[in-house]
DNA sequence: AATGAATGAGGTTTCATTCAT
DNA sequence: AATGAATGAAACCTCATTCAT
């Protein structure tokens, strides 16, 4: 499957460094990534990153849509021809952990991010997440509708994914590191599609169930 | 309760400065914070911090480990003398709500901590994190022993509510910033405390309970 | 003769900073030069330093080896194609006097070195030390087996032609201050080739001869 | 034999000081040199510095005077019952090298000094050097007449020996440095007194002999 | 006399950004 | 479109000196 960033009829200039720029501000952060890092990892000068792009704000702003914009849209078309609501949730929470498998990016800006008070976050970026939340309070309801599902928050629902997911994921190179840690943690996996997504769409699913 | 922030027989410099920084580090992360903007808010000079503490990486360490860390000790505190462990589990969630909302640089520290790859984690700190799980799975495997709970991953659930709690607390200012977002998600209040964390009780003991 | 002093296909910055370096250092020594001060009288932004060359360490490495290193060779020069031992020595400390007037800071940047016991002296350089020594080895030994020289230990000669030249050139403006000094010792010159050199000649050559 | 370094009736925390000072000084130049570090080697207090010395320079000053000062009454001292210019001078040569050995701070103090165009020294310690110049002027006037002595530049055999004398003590580490180093320059002992002394006395009076 | 803490100026280094070519 | 060099502001850190006790 396709994955949204660097999409578009951009330069392969501008792709390289909107790649680079992604992969150093999820190591980094805005504050600790360095323009030149990000230059060096694109293979081109840094006069082009303000030549093609903008400052180094305009910059992470373009990281940012790229790499945690778009997924709505991506669930969306996941879920639309699903019929049962129980299948729906699952596929949202499969959908959600193939998209941070698949962009390493995601789950590190994003939760930095979050951490920051969105200080960088567009809004074109928020009401596209709210659009995720209001998907998953729609196949909610139906469910309640139609009888399975308990009365829950949506909102909540959805942090407990989200939070479980990114937290999971950025803590693996931590539980890699120390070696007195059990393999029942240290071992797990970094992927969360299958056992561990699994797992979550189990517990979400009991939770929620009537 | 007492809170673990500056505790000990260090002096008022210190300690203003270690809360201070505390704040600044949380609001800014590691590169963001200013070592200037940290002699500011603790009303010292800036060269107070290198004479008492040493350089921004020790100063962070410290922080750290006051933020972080002695959670696992209060909370092995409120939980030795229940016997029930479904009144274990839910304690043990009430207990880290709490310390959340009372210490407010623990979510965003904890979470950028995580992003970064534990870069700066101290290993101190990290076992005391581990030692919180390994109590954790201790009240799971209790429960299974006794029949009242199915088998699940203790890391997961850990991650589970670590990650609901610290992505709910963190995205209050963002979801307070936009005004088109229903009453639902951003009246919602930055409390875990109480309403939420009661949800996140019902969820979990949901998802756990035979 | 051209000195060695920044020679070579260095861009005109890195040449500039390099010869405002080796003023500044040879002047104040390594703690007492300030990196402002340099990059002020090389007519250069303070950040092009760190950008071309590096930290005041870096910087202070390479003006060591720009102004105390290939002195062997240029000795070595002079030197093949003398016949007469006698002759060759009278040449040796002749074209180190030259050196020492021609290069200003050769005199103090290596008393200041040698004063610190080396700290900061490349091994390079002290090979190429160790060069010249060993030539007038050659040229003792040479002289001993012709029988116009008695034995005598080549490191002490050189030290004394060496700390004689450089403790004569670095005290001329301590002398020149002084105008209670008698005109012995105030106004010498503070060249030491011509007179100079010619005494410390005649000197080290009589204590050397049969 | 007693060295005049910290005499008189200054209190034992004053000694301390001034001999931390000229330990530090010694090694590290005057801008190299930390008052804390001179407080830590003093085990004192660093206020106590400032309120028994005066600031850096002062102190500097008070370690110049106890470490290059005073040289000349000695040396006057185990002249003046010598009758032979020849002897004179030997006495002359040994009694410099004595004290260089002894007082370990004189010879990296005195090439900082000079190398810095005598920036820190006070004028009397000026005059003290004079006075010794004067009194070789003295000898070799003496020899002269008695027909045993060539006519020499006396500042400059007085260099020859200074400078051979500091140069070859201070350069001591660095030949110890390097294993690379025939022993006969690297394992030369870093004591002037013996060996190297009587060396340079030969040296210096074969040259001056008729 | 003595101490630990405090201060402020200034030193080194970094970094986003722009310029000239 | 692309480059290497340049800039200035600001960041981190150090250090001589002084203060309060």
């Amino acid at each position: 499957m396709d994955l949204p960033l660097s999409a578009g009829k951009k330069s392969v200039t501008v792709k390289r460094i909107l790649k680079a720029a992604a992969s150093v501000f999820s190591e980094s952060g805005f504050s600790g990534a360095r323009v030149d890092e990000i230059a060096k990892r694109a293979g081109v000068n840094k006069a082009m990153i303000y030549y093609h792009i903008g400052d180094k704000e305009k910059l992470y702003a373009e990281v940012i849509s790229n790499v945690i914009g778009n997924t709505a849209e991506m669930i969306e078309g996941k879920i639309k021809d699903i019929r049962d609501p129980e299948e729906k949730l699952r596929v949202y929470v499969r959908t959600f952990a193939r998209n941070i498998d698949d962009n390493p990016q995601v789950a590190p800006v994003m939760m930095r991010e979050v951490a920051s008070g969105g200080k960088h976050l567009p809004e074109v970026v928020a009401r596209d997440i709210f659009r995720i939340v209001n998907m998953l309070r729609g196949i909610l309801k139906e469910g309640v509708e139609k009888g399975i599902f308990i009365e829950t928050v949506p909102f909540l629902i959805h942090i407990m994914v989200l939070g479980a997911m990114i937290t999971y994921k950025t803590s693996a190179p931590i539980r890699a590191r120390y070696n007195w840690l059990p393999p029942g943690i240290r071992r797990l996996d970094d992927r969360i599609s299958g056992n561990i997504a699994d797992e979550i769409e189990n517990i979400i699913l009991k939770a929620v169930k009537k």
